[in-house]
DNA sequence: AATATATGCAACTTTTCGGTTTCGCAAATT
DNA sequence: AATTTGCGAAACCGAAAAGTTGCATATATT
């Protein structure tokens, strides 16, 4: 089981679980409400979830309230950053290439 | 095949090759170098990664060169955007806080 | 021309994934 | 007390993933 944060967001269902409980928490009832799978399913990805901790608990009742730990979105951010330099690098090369273009043109 | 982005970025050794050909173009047997793989297994990953655009070649005699496409790795920062700024908020709410804190301090 | 090298592709195998169905349990409702 | 509801766990299944081995092909090298 690898179970690191890449995995859990490489399913498309669970992407859609994380953008559903990032803005407030819900149930696995509520949640497989907006999908075309079972219950059971969702609470499969909601497993996932959990087990890279991605998500947290809050039990209540019987009723089990599912969030989002934000902090932990932040890994895949942090792995980013690496390109996000290349990238904003290779725009300011192309900001180059367009202020030579306009000093050519006058 | 669903073939996207996020698919593309679970798996850890594509990870790997993503991050080393950001820095510059490799061939796929200097890229299996770096692995504990068979050089066909890395000409698969860079198969997939291509075929999600996440990977440009460029041929050069019978060798052939990737490089990654920094762009398409902006889609999952653009994915990130809708998180990061609920991150924002519970900072700032996290600053209020300590903001008051320190007025009770004093 | 013969051989070596760089590569992709196809076939095959094992493991993992995502789903369903069935079950058991605890909390609510009647 | 009996029934309904919300949930997770286990068993099972088909499809996909990730790896290996064995080619075929094109370019270099000798």
């Amino acid at each position: 089981m690898r179970r690191d944060v890449f995995q859990a967001i490489a399913d498309p269902t669970r992407r859609a679980i994380i953008a559903l409980i990032a803005l407030q928490a819900m149930t696995p009832n509520a949640l497989a409400e907006n999908f075309h799978t079972s219950r059971q399913a969702v609470s499969k990805h909601l497993r996932i979830l959990t087990e890279c901790e991605l998500v947290k608990q809050e039990y209540q009742g019987r009723e089990i309230y599912y969030s989002l730990e934000v902090e932990k979105m932040k890994e895949i951010d942090k792995w980013l950053e690496q390109f996000r330099k290349i990238w904003e690098t290779r725009f300011n090369q192309l900001d180059k290439v367009l202020a030579n273009l306009k000093k050519q043109k006058k």
